[in-house]
DNA sequence: CGTACCGTTGAGCAGGCTCAACCGCTGTGG
DNA sequence: CCACAGCGGTTGAGCCTGCTCAACGGTACG
């Protein structure tokens, strides 16, 4: 006997992206509909996958698209030079295994333990040319995640190491759980994601925060959790591009 | 008395990309059909427009989308310092001003003289959310210009200026008329602009192209075309990332 | 309690930036 | 037709900052 599974709010994918038009409230928010989560949760498989676990490898046959429901995974790219630079970290509502010609371009690892959908691209591809306007919401994600790598070459420009923490720190706002305080900055990663990211080396990310607690701007209290002391020096140090 | 306008090829919009899926060649096609291109030139718009002209400044009413048919643009961002970072140089079909919340996150400006399709955003939306098959072509679009954009981050995060150079020769290679040879790659901004892009200053960029030069990899014929010389070694400093 | 691994700190080096002068082409006005 | 101004580009000198290499410290996990 076949029952109607109840998709409840924590058990459905949902995406977070600032929309093209103009919104009331500048707030992230491209909400799914009820109807629309079903269909997702329907094609896909609620994965939970523990720390530090390999998802997936660059140029592996990219069959699945994932969305994260909880927990944060790296995207990140091996270089000739045996570099591993982070291309993105992905927080909950976020998409990630955006394939080209069918291989995988980045390789994706947990940092926490995650929850995530999996879905598989051929039936996201119908569902996708069947639901117009959840495509739609797809293709705002996707702008959104455009956006965000611009401002992360943008960051990568900038000389100072110091500058660029702030800017990292600045993004990471926000991107956790919501009921973070605004002045508290959960860093689930490690220094040497962070390095991958910024496009330092490991010791630079060190000597930066060393600076940042230096001028009494950031706290960091262990090495999971920045505490941002003094917001309208931090907000000059960030702006100063 | 009305007749049906003929969309012949050069008439209407086309979009450039590789595709999702796996297909024979690994070519960047996502070719529109022949519908899809008229309806696109029915709600938009041609225009021509000279060299070095402002399209829209960042921050400005995002009220339109825009197609490249023929010619080169920068999309810009000015900051705080006074820099100017070029985030990315689109060439013929090619995609470009998409919104954030109704407002344009970079400026955009002529390079060349230039053919565009001008895509009114409302009506845009209203099409995208009919033709599904459509849309799907235009996140394919987009998501190709995320993993441009990455390409680029990973472009900045190397050291030395002589290599980066070679990267963005590499990157133009192929993106722009079909017609030109593969080892010759026309560079119609400026070095200025290429500085911009690279995130380096302009005399740097200057010495890496004598850099180039002095070790026989490149030819520089004028300030606007490059000459690989030695692509197994260009390719091979390249990939040294 | 021991052992990795992550992170910090220090010394010296290298590469890019800044400042500044100079070159060559273009376009303009006398 | 020529002279000059202006811009884009090149080249040089010296500084500054992040990288590399290396040793040490500290925290999490078995």
């Amino acid at each position: 006997m076949k029952k109607p599974v109840p998709y409840t709010s924590h058990l459905a994918p949902h995406l977070r992206a600032i929309p093209f038009l103009k919104t009331p409230a500048d707030s992230e928010m491209v909400v799914l509909t009820d109807r629309q989560r079903e269909d997702l949760a329907r094609i896909g498989l609620r994965l939970r996958l523990p720390a530090r676990m390999t998802i997936y490898r660059e140029k592996a046959s990219a069959d699945w698209v994932f969305a994260v429901a909880e927990g944060v995974v790296k995207a990140y790219r091996e270089l000739p030079s045996g570099k591993r630079v982070v291309g993105a970290f992905l927080f909950a509502r976020d998409l990630f295994g955006l394939a080209e010609n069918g291989q995988y371009t980045n390789s994706a690892q947990t940092i926490t333990p995650v929850t995530l959908y999996r879905l598989p691209i051929t039936e996201l591809t119908v569902l996708l040319k069947h639901d117009a306007n959840l495509q739609f919401k797809f293709l705002a994600k996707v702008t959104h995640e455009l956006r965000e790598s611009q401002r992360r070459a943008i960051l990568i420009g900038r000389r100072d190491a110091a500058g660029r923490l702030a800017m990292f720190l600045e993004q990471m706002k926000g991107r956790c759980d919501p009921l973070s305080v605004h002045e508290e900055v959960p860093l689930p990663m490690t220094r040497s994601d962070i390095a991958g990211f910024l496009g330092l080396s490991l010791e630079s990310v060190s000597r930066a925060s060393a600076e940042l607690e230096r001028r009494r701007l950031v706290k960091f209290d262990g090495r999971h959790l920045a505490r941002i002391l003094d917001p309208p020096r931090f907000a000059k140090l960030v702006a100063t591009v």
